[in-house]
Parts: C-alpha cells; structure tokens; sequence
DNA sequence: AAAACGCTTCGCCGCCTGACGAACTGATCC
DNA sequence: GGATCAGTTCGTCAGGCGGCGAAGCGTTTT
C-alpha cells in the first residue's frame, strides 16, 4: 500500500500560482539549470525574493538544487514535472501581447523550443508530421510506433536505438504542443533527437530560455537527411529575444 | 498562427490554487455533473462561497454550467481539464490523514474510483496488468495495442470497438495512476470499459464522489470474463465513506 | 587580509483574496 | 398566492503572502 492521503492539489498549484515563480518555471522547461539571479533576472524581482521562491520551489519537490562554489543551480527535479507543466500550458489562457519584445519572445517560441527535453514548437510537429508521412513512424490507436524504415534511418544519422530501448523510459510518447495543438514527439527518443541536432550544430539554444534557433547547417540537414525545408530564421528576433 | 501571447500558467494555477476550488474539481472528477450545494458541501463552505468559486471555474474555462430548473450543474468542460488534473495529483504531496473518515475516504478512493471516465485506483491498474498477462492488450514501445484476442473477447463483452475507433478519440491512452504510481487504461476504451461495467451493475458509484463500490455481481462477472478475483469491499468502509 | 560576488535570512509593509451575513432573484410546490 | 428552496450579489472583515531594504554568510579573487 502506498503511503496513503490524498493527493493536495491545492498546496501543489498554489506553487505554481505565483508569477514569479511561473516565470522560473517556464524558463527551466529549457531543459538546463540556471543560477539564481538569472531566475531572479527573467522573473523580473530582486534576488532576494527570488531566493525564497526558489527555497519554496525545491521544499515543494519541483526544483532540485546543486551548489557548484558560489553558484547555486537549479534545475526541474524530473521529467514528470516538465509533463505537469505542459499540461498546464495547454489549457492556460493567453496572456495579452503588451509589448514588442513579448511579441518576438513569443513568436521565436512558436517557431521552435525545447519541451524540457525534446523538441517543440512548429519545427517539432512539422517534424512528427514529416516523420509519419515519410513512413519512419506509423500510426496506431493514437500511437506512434518507429517503423523497420525509420529504425534505419535514424540509426544511419547516428542514434542509438538499442541503447534507449533498453531504458525504462518509453521510446515515444506523443506530447499535444500548446502553440500547434497537435503532437510532437516526446519521450526517450524525442529527447535523443534533441540531443542529437544541439551536437551536430543544426540547432542552438536561444540564451536564458528555452527558444532554438536552426543554424544554416541545421537547414541543409533537415532537407538532405528528413527532406524537411524549414526558414532559417524569423526575421530579426534571433538576437535581440531572450526567449522566456 | 495561434491567437499568440505566451500560455499564463500562473493565473490557471491560481484557479486551482485555492483548497475549496480544488476540492470542487476533485469531486467532479467523478465524471458526474452536480448541482452546487452539493459542490458547497463537499468543499465545507457555504453556498455563496461556493458560487463565487464556481463562477471563476467557469469563467476559466475548467467548468461547464448547465440550467435545470432552479439547478445549476456543474461538471469539468472537458477530458482535457481531467488530464491536467491528474497530472497535478500524480506529484501532489499527501495530505495528512486528520480523521478516521478521512482514512476511509482515502483506503476506498485507492480501492476503486472513476478517474473522469475511466477505472482507477487498485481495480483500474490490475485489471489492465491482467489484460496485458492475459494477451488481451499488447505492449509495445511503452504503449497498449489491443490484440485480436483482445478484441475477440472484448466484443463478446459487448463492446462495439469499430464504433470507437471511428471516433477521434485515441483508442488507448495510458494513465498513471496516482494511488498505486502504475499505469491504467485510460482513453476510448477506458471510458467504454467503465460504462459497461456500470451498466451491468458490475460497479456502482458511491454517492458524492469518485468512489466505486463492486458489487457481489461485479465479483463474479470480472471472475469469469477477465479471470480477476477481487474483493467485494474492504470491510465497513463502503456505505459510511461518501468520497471526497 | 581585504574586497568582490552569489546567495540567503530577517523584518516590515501593502495588497489581494477568501470567508460569511444579509439581502435579492427566480423556479417549484401546495 | 404564499412558502420554500437553489443560487447569486453585495458589503465588510481579517488573514496570508509577495515585495523590497538591510544585514549576514560562505566562496572566490587579488
């Protein structure tokens, strides 16, 4: 028997709740860990405050903290949390566009971002969308299952499949995106294709976010290995947004 | 392009936040619609307490409100506010057990409850370990496929699976249960198997709640369809316990 | 050793929000 | 038509919580 109670909600959202705490939140779906005046930075409070959300944050089991010297990074505390999250971010509302930057903030996340480990945005579903059309993934009863032809070909670009079928952690999960609302490819090997284009160079992670950017190079490989042709780059909002 | 803006987690976080509004939202986890004095009990404040709440559920998007004469149901606008939910429990902290009626609350929601549409808790995940034991259902890259043995004896149960399948609803998702931390059936078939069992009488709710109680008949049908030996009820619990 | 830096703790302030009593609307029952 | 009941609206009050300034702690640098 578990260790029995009921589950409390309540305290688990009033977490969440807080924007400030939100906003770190959010920004730690980048998948790497941050230092605290960073999250103090993009929450946009002093470090002080910060500090005690983040003290909440760990207590409540959403963070883990790692000191390295003087630097205290925090990080979510596991895949579980980043599903929490999204689910989340599926059904929030909106927030109203109030400025030029959050426009480009939000537009460089729609093109394309990490889902705490894999990838998301429109270049996540559109490469689902290729990934199944092309025959590498079949579809069944709302599953994804990799197909003998996508076994080659993902292998050939230098995965190993063996190696993460021999995880714990299920190879593809479909995971609904909350700016496409269609699903993108989580899971184990979502997050080893995620791994795979940050090492080839074909993506870069947008500083203090969790926005990508596809390279020149990520554009001639997406075409020659997926016949995925892809824009380089919204106009202008590479540099100057540091994506949320 | 989406309506744009960035996902406001926090703001529906806050709609969770408060213990009356989750206590509400776990009742209609139930998958019932209930009027709102009952939601007011449920949450221990009074009536227009609860209608202040409840209008800001409404408001958010997480409930549907339906006239019926001077009553007012209420119940969850979709399966999606169900997932997120469930999702929230999963890595929710316990609350403390305060009384004895908390307990039994507790011991017969880990027993057996409806999770939306589909069985969870004890019942929910061994039914399906025994489907996948059984050959019923297959597992396949961390998913469920249903086998034709499975949909031989399914059908024979009286499930019509080419009527759900036609639907847009994936047939099988898996669901983490968050009582036992293993995963049940959830998805089209989920929602079917429920039914059905309802149907025959084979479970029965417990009133206010998201409790199931088997019934003597239940114990034998899922002894000779599905091969399961349950218990009928842990003892005492069942007619006391109107789970939260 | 002193200075700089990253982070945390403490204390106080101001606001937000949930709670109830009372009064009101509208449907149902006799 | 009067009584009853489900539900909502309004006004008021109190508790909780996030915010920052100031001070403290441990590490790194010169």
């Amino acid at each position: 028997m578990e260790s029995g109670g009921l589950p409390d909600i309540a305290s688990l959202s009033a977490l969440i709740a807080d924007p400030s705490r939100a906003a770190m939140l959010t920004a730690l779906l980048g998948g790497i860990a941050l230092p605290a005046t960073d999250l103090a930075r993009q929450a946009g409070v002093t470090r002080q405050t910060a500090s005690a959300h983040l003290a909440q944050l760990v207590d409540g089991g959403l963070l883990r903290r790692e000191a390295q010297g003087r630097h205290r990074y925090y990080s979510l505390a596991n895949p579980d949390v980043a599903d929490m999250l999204e689910s989340l971010a599926l059904l929030a509302p909106r927030a109203p566009i109030r400025s030029l930057r959050m426009s480009h903030v939000a537009t460089a996340l729609a093109h394309a971002r990490t889902c705490y480990d894999h990838l998301a945005g429109m270049l996540g579903v559109t490469l689902a969308d290729r990934l199944v059309q092309d025959g590498l993934l079949a579809e069944a009863e709302g599953h994804w299952l990799l197909t003998a032809h996508g076994r080659e070909v993902l292998t050939a670009w230098g995965l190993d499949l063996s190696r993460l079928e021999r995880g714990k952690r299920p190879l593809i999960r479909r995971c609904l995106d909350w700016s496409e609302r269609r699903p993108h490819i989580a899971g184990a090997l979502g997050a080893a294709i995620t791994e795979r284009c940050l090492a080839l160079g074909w993506l870069v992670r947008i500083p203090g976010g969790r926005g990508l950017r596809l390279t020149p190079v990520g554009h001639d490989g997406f075409r020659e290995v997926f016949g995925l042709t892809l824009d380089v780059e919204a106009p202008g909002t590479g540099h100057t947004a540091s994506a949320v």
